[in-house]
RNA sequence: GGCGGUGUAGCUCAGAUGGCUAGAGCAUGCGGUUCAUACCCGCAGUGUCACUGGUUCGAUUCCAGUCACCGCCA
C-alpha cells in the first residue's frame, strides 16, 4: 500500500453513513458519529492529516412520500431535517471537516460522471427490470417480504407484477475480483463475523443491480435520459468520493481516498461491503481500507421503536446528563460491533463510578493535596522510586494499549486501558499516603508523590480527550496547563516534563456524583409523566377505504361484552400471539389474541377491554380461543390501542 | 433447510497455540484509611467453565453429537 511517503503527514479518512432526512436523529445516529468523531480527535492527536466526513441523504421514494404528505416539497423536508442533524451534531461536539447533501450540485455532478463514465465502458446497461409492485404504495416488494398470496406487508393490498425499463450496474462482473480483495485485506470488513458474511453471500453470487427508477422524479437524472433519475441507494454511496474530491480536486482525493473507512450500522454492510465496492473497482478505483460494522443498542432491554415510544432522544441525554458522560457510556458500555443495552440507570452508574468516583475524585484529592501541602504550587521533584517507576512504565504500556485498541476500533478497550492508569493513581495515593509524608516532614517524597500524581492526571487527560473533550479541557485547566489538550500530540507527551513554579486551579468537582435514591424518584416520576396522556400524536396514515353499509341487525349480532384480563401467558411458539385469561363477570375464558407486538404482559394485566363473546371457537398456535378482544389500529401495524370502558361497569355489560 | 457465531461468578463479559489454587468490572459482605465527590485501598467469596461422549498423563481451552439463543443466506 502506497504511504504518502513524500508528505510529512499522513492521511486519515474516516466517514459516517450519511443519514436519511425522512426520520428524527435518535441514539443510533449518535452512537455512529460520536464513534468517527473519537475516532478522527484520536488521529488528529496522532499527528494525522484527518478528514472526517458526514452528511445527510436526501433523494428517494420515501422522501418525496413524506414530503408530500406533510405538504411540503422534498427539499423542503430535508432543508429543516438537515437542521436537525446539524444541531444535534453540534450538541455533541462533534468535529466533522465537511458535511455533504446529497442534494448539493458537487454531489449531482459527480454521481452523472460516474454513471456516465460506467455507462461509456459498458458496465451500466439497459434492462427491464421486474418484480412485484404495490400500486397505491408505488414500490417493489421483494418476495422474501411479501405477505401471504403475494400482499403488499405495509397495506396488505394484492402485489401485482410489473415490468420497467431500468439501467442495471453490472455488479456480477467484478465479484471474483472483489472475492480476491477481501482475501488480501481481513480487515477490509470488520469485526470478523461479518467479514465472514460478506465473503460467503459473494461466494453465493451477486445479481446485477438495478440503479435508476422512472416511477419517481426525486432524484439525480440518469444523464442522457430524463425519464429515468438514479436510485437513492447508488447516488448515496458515492457521496464518499464527492467529498473527497473525485471529481474537483484530484490531488485532495489521491490524498485521502487510499486511508478511506468507512463507520457503518450492521443494517447497511451489504451496500457498503459489496455494492459500493464493486462500484469503485468498476471505475478503478481501490475499495475503502476498512468498513467497520457496528451494533445495535436497545433500550432498557427492549427493542427500539417508535411504536413502544422508547425511542431515545439524544438531545434530551446530552441536556440531563451532559456531552462527555453520554459521549463516554456509549463508547465504554459495548464493544464497537457488538448490539448492546441502553439503559439510564446504566448510564448514571458509569458515571459515578467511573467518571466521579474514578477520574474526578482522583483529580480531586490530588489538586487538593497540592494545595493543602504546596500552597497549590506544584513542587519540584526528587529521584523517582520504584513505585514511580512501574507507574511512568504503565503509562507507556496505556499510551501503547489505546493506540491498538483504537486502530481495532475497540474503544471499550481503549478507555479500560485509561482507566486502569487512573485506577492505579488512586492506588498510588494510599500506598504512599502523601497527607502522612506530609505531617512527617518527608518532603521529596511528598514532591514526588505529587508530581507523579500530576503526570498520571496529565497524560489521562490527553488520552480521554478524543472521548470527553470538554473534560478534558477542564482537566487541563484545573491542571494549570495552557491551551487545548486535543491539539496537543500524544506521542509529544513526556512524563515528567515541567514548567517550573506550575500552579494548579483546583475547581469544581468534574462530574457531581449523581444520588441514587433521588434519582431513582426522579426517574419514576417522569416514567409516569410519560405514560400519562401525551399531546396528540400526529395523525398516522390511515386507510381510507370504506367497507359496505351494514344493517343495523348485521352489527347486533355480534355479541360485544366488558371483560378484564386476568392472565397473559405467551406462546412460545408464536412472535404475535398472547393466550389471555378473561373474566367476563358470569365466566371465564381464554382468548388467544395478536397484540405481542405491543404490549407486554405487565401492561395487560387486570386491563378492562371489550371483546367479542360470540365468535365462534378457533385453534391458534394449539391454544382455543373463546372470543376476541378489540382494539384500533392503523393500517401499517405501528401502533394499536385496545379499547377499553371509561368509567367502572360490571364485567359482562354489553357493548352496544 | 444451508453457512457462521454464542452459551464461563448475581449482572456484563476476558480467557492464542490444552497444564499448577479459572480471571476483570459492576453489585454484595467485612476490614483499613481520611488527601478526596459517603470517596479510595485491601480482603472475601460463591462458578458441575450449556449438556453428552471422544482424543490425551491431563480439556473451559481440541474433536463429534445434543440442546438453547443470535446473525446471514435460501
Amino acid at each position: 500500500m502506497p504511504e504518502n511517503l513524500n508528505q510529512e503527514k499522513k492521511a486519515f479518512y474516516l466517514t459516517t453513513p450519511i443519514y436519511y432526512v425522512n426520520d428524527i436523529p435518535h441514539i443510533g445516529h449518535a452512537y455512529t458519529t460520536i464513534a468517527a468523531d473519537v475516532m478522527c480527535r484520536y488521529k488528529r492527536m496522532k499527528g494525522y492529516d484527518v478528514m472526517f466526513l458526514t452528511g445527510t441523504d436526501e433523494h428517494g421514494q420515501k422522501i418525496q412520500q413524506s414530503a408530500a404528505a406533510k405538504g411540503l416539497t422534498p427539499i423542503e423536508l430535508a432543508d429543516r431535517t438537515v437542521l436537525n442533524f446539524r444541531e444535534l451534531w453540534n450538541a455533541l461536539g462533534i468535529s466533522n471537516d465537511d458535511f455533504i447533501r446529497t442534494t448539493e450540485e458537487r454531489h449531482h455532478r459527480t454521481v452523472q460522471a460516474i454513471f456516465k463514465k460506467l455507462l461509456d465502458q459498458g458496465d451500466i446497461y439497459k434492462g427491464t427490470y421486474q418484480g412485484w409492485y404495490c400500486v397505491p404504495c408505488e414500490t417493489y416488494v421483494p418476495e422474501s417480504s411479501m405477505g401471504e398470496d403475494k400482499t403488499c406487508p405495509d397495506c396488505r393490498r394484492p402485489l401485482q407484477m410489473m415490468e420497467e425499463e431500468s439501467y442495471f450496474f453490472r455488479a456480477s462482473k467484478y465479484v471474483p475480483r472483489l472475492l480476491e480483495y477481501y482475501e488480501k485485506n481481513l480487515r477490509g470488513v470488520m469485526p470478523r463475523t461479518r467479514y465472514n458474511e460478506i465473503v460467503s453471500f459473494l461466494k453465493s453470487g451477486v445479481r446485477d443491480q438495478s440503479i435508476s427508477r422512472t416511477t419517481l422524479k426525486w432524484g439525480i437524472p440518469v444523464p442522457g435520459d430524463d425519464a429515468h433519475v438514479v436510485y437513492v441507494w447508488f447516488d448515496a454511496l458515492i457521496n464518499y468520493v464527492t467529498a473527497c474530491g473525485y471529481l474537483d480536486d484530484p490531488e485532495k482525493f489521491r490524498r485521502f481516498w487510499p486511508a478511506a473507512h468507512h463507520l457503518v450500522g450492521k443494517d447497511i454492510i451489504r451496500f457498503h461491503c459489496v455494492v459500493w465496492p464493486i462500484m469503485l473497482l468498476a471505475l478503478g478505483v481501490n475499495p475503502p481500507v476498512s468498513v467497520f460494522a457496528h451494533g445495535w443498542w436497545t433500550v432498557e432491554g427492549e427493542k427500539m421503536s417508535k411504536s413502544r415510544g422508547n425511542v431515545v432522544d439524544p438531545f434530551e441525554m446530552v441536556e440531563r446528563y451532559g456531552r462527555d458522560p453520554f459521549r463516554y457510556f456509549l463508547l465504554r458500555e459495548v464493544p464497537f460491533g457488538l448490539d448492546g443495552d441502553f439503559s439510564e440507570a446504566a448510564l448514571v452508574g458509569r458515571i459515578n463510578s467511573d467518571l466521579a468516583n474514578d477520574l474526578g475524585n482522583l483529580l480531586n484529592r490530588t489538586l487538593q493535596m497540592v494545595d493543602n501541602f504546596c500552597g497549590g504550587v506544584l513542587p519540584a521533584s526528587g529521584p523517582a522510586g520504584d513505585l514511580e517507576r512501574e507507574i511512568a512504565e504503565l503509562a507507556g504500556k496505556t499510551v501503547r494499549d489505546v493506540d491498538e485498541t483504537i486502530s481495532d476500533f475497540a474503544f471499550d478497550e481503549a478507555l479500560k486501558a485509561i482507566w486502569t492508569l487512573i485506577g492505579r493513581g488512586n492506588k498510588y495515593i494510599d500506598e504512599t499516603m502523601p497527607w502522612k509524608l506530609a505531617k512527617e516532614g518527608k518532603e521529596e517524597d511528598l514532591h514526588r508523590v505529587l508530581n507523579t500524581l500530576y503526570d498520571v492526571l496529565r497524560l489521562s487527560s490527553l488520552l480521554v480527550a478524543p472521548f470527553v473533550p470538554d473534560t478534558a479541557a477542564r482537566l487541563w485547566e484545573q491542571l494549570g496547563l495552557e491551551g487545548d489538550p486535543l491539539a496537543c500530540s500524544i506521542d509529544g507527551f513526556t512524563w515528567g516534563e515541567r514548567t517550573p513554579g506550575l500552579k494548579v486551579n483546583k475547581g469544581k468537582v468534574l462530574f457531581p456524583r449523581i444520588d441514587m435514591n433521588e434519582w431513582k424518584k426522579e426517574k419514576a416520576a417522569r416514567d409516569e409523566q410519560k405514560a400519562a396522556p401525551k399531546a396528540p400524536a400526529p395523525a398516522p396514515e390511515i386507510p381510507l377505504e370504506h367497507e359496505e353499509a351494514v344493517e343495523i341487525d348485521a352489527f347486533r349480532a355480534v355479541e360485544l361484552r366488558v371483560a378484564q384480563i386476568l392472565n397473559v401467558e405467551e406462546i412460545p411458539k408464536s412472535k404475535k400471539l398472547y393466550k389471555l385469561s378473561i373474566d367476563l363477570g358470569y365466566e371465564k375464558r381464554t382468548i388467544v389474541s395478536g397484540i405481542k407486538e405491543f404490549f407486554t404482559p405487565e401492561e395487560l394485566l387486570g386491563k378492562r377491554i371489550v371483546v367479542v363473546a360470540n365468535l365462534k371457537p378457533a385453534k391458534l398456535c394449539g391454544v382455543e380461543s373463546n372470543g376476541m378482544l378489540l382494539a384500533a389500529g392503523d393500517g401499517k401495524k405501528t401502533t394499536l390501542s385496545l379499547l377499553t370502558p371509561d368509567r367502572d361497569i360490571p364485567l359482562g355489560c354489553r357493548v352496544s
